[in-house]
RNA sequence: GGCGCUAUGGUGUAGUUGGUUAACACGCCGCCCUCUCAAGGCGGAGACCGCGGGUUCGAGCCCCGCUAGCGCUACCA
């Protein structure tokens, strides 16, 4: 049987029962771009197949679980447009009991045992080396993975030793011989020989508290989930949950591993090492509208195919996606921490620009608000009384914009008059020539004297006053745009008189012969 | 160390029974438009499809080997 043939059987297993995915974040810090594509990915494939989707808040390790991040993560995925769970949030913490409870039968049923060694201790600083190392004298050695002590006593001594209060911890009982298999959705068929798996501990030694790899399959069991939809670098260890799973006499749900997001040097992106680019949080500070980083991150890791189409709405999205449309190889974030122009990947950016630019404006002034709003330069006459100037303004500026940002930041002279300006705007535009001085006041006049206030006859005395002081249009034109909005661009320069206005236009000129 | 996964221009991807000059998007360069900057239009540079073998009349697509990157390997999640 081919890799595809395995894959078009594993997804038709469940078909005939509703799907159901779940996501299942730890909250110990701010929702990771690559775990929101994950969650974005279990939420585009519940809804395309008309399934459910579950939230899963893994905070069993107490140390780092904050509710603080579980806020912020809940309050990511809403901002991505996810916020529909189909059921109750689970709290694994919350299960603990049942957890211990499933590896206590399992070692009543003789799948399990009780592992008296004591336990060692572990530098939690290089873990990767001790782990390499270990493995190096193990194989030197000649040990094998069945090797303790502990693995066959009998149930009854075990019991008792218990009893008596001897502190142990419970491993699965791995068979010596054969294989785990398990189709990825994904990836294909995967194969791993038991020898290469260890008698996996399943509980503590001393407070019994479960283990990450037994609480995800018992959770999941009892969640009932059909498709474990997750980053790949679970793929290897996802033999040992299906040894879990086989153990407890469940069925192994369809497993279906994402390429991972890497930085630029091809290294996993990580918060410690690349900063607040990971979170998403920033993509929202930093003005993105969601739906365009949605669509950006749904590329990553992930194609329609066939025709290569890129700019998906949310309902394009469903209906295109499919778990044979991911790829297999890791995709790479690009961005650079040196330059602030690109801060992030350059398509992300883009597309973000593309959004501002070309959604439905209705859509657009909402955020437009905010942003002001936060900035301080909101006014309810926006949504009053100057409804349409403020529409027409938004629509002539969001052209050139690239963030939300753009309308409070380089977008600021519309809304108020104490914008800055900028100083090599300034020279190119203002210092250029020393007849503006004189220049400036006089146009301000002719603006003030335009009747009736069209974009024509605005352009119509700009050009007049022009030709009789004998200068170029240009000339008053770009020193204008300096003076109305203090950037050296923009849009065409009627139009911003029109959208600043008369008495401002005329008392900016005024004040901007003093900067010559 | 072991096991696994991956490998198409700088980046994201298309290329799904092997068949002419390897396609699209972002980015980059040039031209047009023009009051600036974008957008838009047009054009361009950039990939011997990781390397080496093989199968075939013919391979990015199939097979083998190698290399590199990444992941996992824990009484972390």
């Amino acid at each position: 049987m081919s890799p595809t043939d395995c894959r078009l059987l594993s997804t038709d297993y469940f078909s005939f029962m509703t799907v159901r995915v779940r996501f299942a974040p730890s909250p110990t810090g701010y929702l990771h771009i690559g775990s929101a594509r994950t969650a974005l990915f279990n939420w585009l494939y519940a809804r395309a197949r008309g399934g459910k989707f579950l939230l899963r808040v893994e905070d069993t390790d107490l140390q780092r679980s904050t509710e603080e991040s579980t806020r912020s993560i809940l309050e990511g995925l809403a901002w991505l447009g996810i916020s529909d769970y189909d059921e109750e949030i689970v709290f694994q913490s919350r299960n603990a009991d049942e957890h211990r409870a499933a590896a206590l039968r399992l070692v009543r049923e003789g799948k399990a045992y009780r592992d008296f060694t004591p336990k060692g201790e572990r530098s939690d600083a290089n873990v990767k080396q001790e782990i390499a190392e270990r493995a190096r004298t193990a194989a030197s050695e000649g040990a094998d993975h069945r090797a303790n002590p502990y693995r066959d006593v009998p149930l009854e001594e075990s019991e008792r030793r218990a009893e008596a209060g001897e502190p142990f911890a419970v491993r699965l009982k791995v068979s010596p011989e054969g294989q785990t298999r398990f189709v990825d959705a994904v990836y294909g068929e995967q194969e791993r020989a038991h020898s290469e798996i260890e008698d996996l501990v399943l509980l503590r030694s001393g407070d019994l508290s479960p283990l990450y790899n037994l609480s995800v399959v018992v959770d999941d069991i009892g969640m009932g989930i059909t498709h474990v939809i997750r980053g790949q670098d679970h793929l290897t260890n996802t033999h040992k949950q299906v040894l879990i799973y086989e153990a407890l006499g469940a069925t192994v749900p369809t497993f279906a591993h994402l390429p991972l997001i890497l930085a630029p040097n091809k290294a996993k992106l990580s918060k410690r090492k690349h900063g607040e680019v990971v979170s998403l949080t920033t993509y929202r500070d930093r003005g993105f509208v969601p739906a365009a980083f949605r669509n950006y991150l749904a590329l990553l890791g992930w194609s329609p195919g066939e025709e290569n189409k890129e700019l998906m709405s949310l309902e394009e999205l469903v209906g295109l996606f499919s778990l044979e449309g991911v790829h297999r190889s890791n995709a790479v974030f690009n961005f650079s921490d040196t330059d602030p122009r690109h801060w992030t990947d350059q398509k992300a950016l883009w597309m973000n620009a593309e959004y501002i630019r070309t959604m439905p404006l209705e859509e657009l002034l909402p955020m437009v608000r905010s942003e002001l709003e936060s900035a301080g330069l909101w006014r309810a006459e926006y949504e009053g009384a100057r409804a349409e100037w403020f529409g027409r303004t938004v629509e002539l500026i969001r052209q050139r914009f690239i963030t939300l940002k753009d309308f409070s930041g380089q977008g600021r002279a519309y809304f108020a008059d104490d914008f800055e300006y900028d100083p090599a705007a300034v020279a190119k535009n203002l210092k250029k020539d020393s007849a503006l001085r004189e220049l400036l006041p006089g146009l301000a006049e002719r603006i003030e004297a335009v009747a009736p206030w069209t974009l024509e006859n605005t352009e119509k005395a700009l050009r007049d006053f022009a030709e009789e002081k004998g200068v170029k249009a240009g000339l008053l034109i770009n020193a204008s745009r300096t003076a109305l909005t203090g950037q050296s661009v923009g849009p065409s320069m009627f139009e911003v008189f029109d959208a600043v206005g008369r008495a401002a236009a005329a008392r900016r000129l005024r004040a901007a012969a003093e900067l010559v």
